[in-house]
DNA sequence: TTGTAAGCGTTATCAC
DNA sequence: GTGATAACGCTTACAA
């Protein structure tokens, strides 16, 4: 970064000091709310404290305490995901609310770049933060690597797989593919396909397999179009694909709502009937499923717990100093409504 | 927050300069790219600093250098809208791009309870960051004022309405909200409403404005539906509301696509046909619009150039160290599709 | 109960 | 070119 402009000078505890009459270490005694402070120190102090307009300076404290308060959370999505991924917001939330009772403060980092990732790594290893959160990583990512190397207390939303030995919470997404697949399945589908994604990521990975579990040997590898992302237009291309492979298909798992969604549309769009034709099931329960026509039936994931509980074991560390447990699974459900 | 455990200790610049027998002063002076070092001096440090795994310590480096290379964003939301707001993303991308080429780190704090908004202005006093852009920010907000206090260089993104003087960058929201408007009376529609949203922030505000400036003498007031967020609820509430006022309405300006797929819904649940019975249009171009059934007839919102311009706004202010220009527009456009 | 002073890890200003 | 050394603003023993 370029030599920016020193902020214009702000009162400090020793103008706060000179201003009461009393040393430095006494104000910082009422600063930090300690006891063994006379109350006419405390009272000149406060009232020095408004006067010259104090405000601490956290930057400063962190410096001398060997903390910082902040908790980072990363997120590494592609651009064409972020903007509308359904679960991002409410992790967030979950993640600060827990984060905020403890008095800690959030701070959110996103790597859209390579050169975002440089920095970020910068950022962590700066002291800026006490620990950290990793929403949707993914293979090799470098950022993962620096966390470990940095030995900072981190947390995983979504179970890694190849990554550095980090702790995590994340969602049974193979049993819960494989719960809702049978379901549609008990429907009386018989030419069930799926609509895969993410594949470079747990997630994508395990509803594949879950899928798989489900349909046992029924299971058909021509009746699984793979997509790249969670998106509504994967779920438009990978719909006009299965329906080109198998045009009296009459089941289809999509990784995602937004996916399902997208798939809907090419339903409509080929003049089949959902759910009299062809029955759709989604995942995640996203403000797309309740909206979609008709309703998706789909898998609710507890994205603000998952972000409340990844909190709650960062700083679980944070306390300790020392690795928490490996990995926490948050319960799902399936929530079954008209597209099946 | 509690007194957390001190980090494992780390290597510092004293560590390096011992190993590669040199002074701490020539190692600042190689970490800093700077002339003036021997090159058997920089081989040595070099060496030295890959040796012990040396990581600066930048918050170290702020305390000294008086800046931190950070601009904080923060984001204050209602839960229920944060989650589903389109722009959102797409605004903090268009900042994060323009703050990473300038080597800047984006740092986003969520505001969602009072307490956060205590802890974060604690965090802007602290020295962590250089600036601050604000979303949404809505009249008598807190933080806006505690960053006046501070004179900590900032924007706003939306029109500040009472807010105290900082510069901001938004749309023309009158204008837009005027210009579509029109355009759906042009179609035909004799009994125009609108569902307004968010009245406590100028975006609400003007784009009410705007309707009834393209309205005139034709302005009902009955035929406004207000409804507190622009969220798909309030669509639909407020949409049912209009049918009730006015049966025969049959033209509808929804104060953001959320809403207006809500109304689509509405007018589904009650019968009527979208464009041929009610002429529908709304505000933003978000995913909702191009997949809302009939297509939405919206303001294309320029959210990521938003975000890239307040981001070049702080920017200036912080290496200039003094306040910038006042507001800039930034040009909307209407997206005709068809719902109207 | 209060003051003193030694850090915290860098940068920056000097002399040398 | 390089090395001391004084900031930076705060916390925290330790003395008083």
């Amino acid at each position: 970064m370029p030599a920016p402009v020193p902020r214009q000078k702000r009162a400090t505890i020793f103008d706060v000091a000179a201003e009461a009459g009393v040393s430095r270490g006494t104000v910082s005694r009422v600063l930090n709310g300690e006891p063994y402070v006379s109350a006419s120190a405390r009272e000149a102090i406060e009232a020095a404290i408004a006067k010259v307009g104090y405000v601490r300076n956290t930057a400063a404290r962190n410096l001398a305490t060997q903390s910082s308060g902040a908790i980072a959370l990363i997120v590494h999505e592609p651009h064409s995901v972020f903007v509308d991924d359904p679960n991002i917001g409410a992790i967030l939330l979950g993640i600060n609310s827990s984060l905020s009772a403890a008095d800690y403060q959030l701070v959110s980092l996103i790597i859209d770049t390579e050169r975002d990732s440089q920095r970020v790594t910068g950022y962590l290893g700066g002291g800026f933060v006490d620990g950290a959160i990793i929403v949707s990583a993914r293979e090799g990512d470098p950022i993962s690597q620096a966390i470990a190397d940095l030995r900072l207390p981190a947390v995983m939303i979504g179970r890694p797989d190849n990554q550095p030995q980090l702790p995590w919470v994340g969602i049974d997404n193979r049993g819960a593919a494989e719960q809702i697949t049978r379901r549609l399945k008990a429907t009386g589908r018989s030419r069930i396909g799926m609509i895969a994604a993410g594949l470079d990521r747990d997630s994508g990975r395990d509803r594949l397999a879950g899928f798989r579990d489900a349909l046992g040997d029924g299971y058909d590898e021509s009746l699984v179009s793979r997509q790249s992302f969670y998106t509504h237009d994967a779920g438009v291309a990978g719909m006009a694909e299965l329906l080109r492979v198998d045009p009296l298909i009459d089941g289809v798992f999509a990784a995602s709502d937004a996916v399902a969604v997208g798939a809907l549309e090419a339903l409509a769009s080929a003049g089949r009937r959902v759910p009299a034709d062809v029955g759709v099931v989604g995942f995640d329960d996203s403000a797309w499923a309740r909206r979609a026509q008709p309703a998706l039936s789909t898998i609710r994931q507890p994205a603000g717990d998952l972000g409340a509980r990844a909190a709650e074991l960062v700083l679980e560390q944070v306390r300790s100093g020392s690795p928490a447990a490996d990995g926490v699974l948050l319960p799902t459900e399936v929530v079954w409504r008209d597209s099946a």
